[in-house]
DNA sequence: AAGATAAGGTCAATGGTGTTGGCATAAGGA
DNA sequence: TCCTTATGCCAACACCATTGACCTTATCTT
């Protein structure tokens, strides 16, 4: 740590760049998202964005201490625009289940991004705040506090992990755009029936599934599990 | 793509490196692994590789063409460990909840491996052998084609996605070892209570869980939802 | 057994990367 | 208006993947 980094809200003097850029976190942020989403997860480095804001690569260091850094504030940009109009009816399920598709949308729409920043958890304000969210839906909804925990626990992480998944799967083949569907057919078609008679025998669904995400699914199962877990402590 | 790589059951004739070591996919797959697992997942390098295995970096392009198809071996060599001695019994539920957690585990074994390989859909031998188990193991149990597929999807997907998230985590904290629990504790406990009174309130149970990975209890919903889906066909 | 062929190991070079310490300049407070 | 120092810039370091040319020697052919 060689410089020591300037809390964004304490910075004052805001020097422009030679080029005439006045730098802040934010705009630093979002270019980075732009660079991502125009040239790939490969095509972010500190000397092209650099160069993307008119800056000298170091002049980073001076906004986050390092790349890493850099990854995380991305991060957390992106949970914030999950829940920015996001609001709470009432409908546990439904709530949730909105919510659970918005963080997966909001991810899957920076799929470059995504690649680079879900799994790192940051513990920063907007993340926090959509898990202090999800316990009270859970709780609320009547859900003990040792299973709304665990119920907590395994939505929000399957939440992330799917979208980190599905992320990498898009930001592989959008290079390739030629995927659609065929791809997946012509994979499975190419297996000796034989050898793989479960595959074979599903071919058609199986390609008409793949292409698209198994969060959703996966999603509804885990919802319907917990509503029947509700009902049975209501009975029992 | 310069060079031609030759298959490995193509190779006759193995020269001993200027050090003496004899190459082959297996012996630079396998000292991946070692690395990864000593030196953390940016510990690897072809340079580094090179190095312990006595070879010139560019040598490993003979053999892979370039380090991304490395990483895709990996891969694939981390799904065999997770199948090695694997056996279906016929109680499906039994059985996918074993698959499951031995693929889980066989990728957090490896963290830093998994880091770079989970989320890589690679296509190859023993990945499709998986994919056949398990559309086998559902369409066995009475699932009909579509459904089968659908949760085959689910399945396969949320162990991929879980194991590369808890992964990710892992090969984070593993350097500053010292994590263990009080970590979360303590970042529960510094939250304001006024401003996040669920968080607060089971703040104690959070900690106790956040250190645990979330698969087997998302694994186990879903194989619930699964079950109950079933009953209901048969039913009606 | 001798020679030809080319697989496979090595060398050197290219153009990229993150990161840092020192320096210069101008912004904002006095 | 002057001083302080935040902040941008420069040059350099050590690393990275990858490649094309070269050389050596294992294997095949005769």
């Amino acid at each position: 740590m060689a410089k020591p980094v300037v809390p964004e809200e304490a910075r004052r003097r805001r020097r422009p760049t030679r080029q005439g850029v006045v730098l802040s976190e934010r705009l630093i942020v979002e270019t980075a998202l732009r660079m991502l989403r125009e040239h790939g997860s490969a095509g972010l480095s500190a000397r092209r964005l650099g160069a993307a804001l008119g800056a000298d690569p170091s002049t980073l260091y001076r906004y986050f201490d390092g790349m890493d850094a850099l990854t995380l504030a991305i991060g957390e940009e992106l949970i914030g625009r999950a829940l920015d109009g996001w609001a709470v009816t009432g409908q546990w399920r439904h709530d949730l289940r909105e919510l659970g598709l918005r963080i997966h949308g909001a991810y899957l729409s920076h799929p470059q991004a995504a690649v680079l920043t879900a799994g790192r958890v940051t513990g920063r304000p907007r993340e926090i705040a959509a898990d202090e969210a999800v316990l009270g839906i859970l709780r609320t909804a009547g859900f003990p506090d040792p299973e709304a925990v665990l119920i907590y626990h395994a939505f929000i992480d399957q939440s992330l992990a799917f979208a980190a998944l599905d992320a990498g799967a898009l930001a592989l083949t959008e290079p390739s755009r030629s995927s659609d569907e065929g791809q997946w057919e012509s994979t499975y078609a190419r297996l000796p029936a034989d050898e793989y008679p479960h595959i074979a025998a599903t071919r058609r669904l199986l390609a008409a599934r793949m292409n698209h995400s198994a969060y959703p699914v996966a999603l509804d199962m885990l919802l319907a599990s917990a509503e029947a877990r509700l009902q049975a402590l209501r009975a029992g």
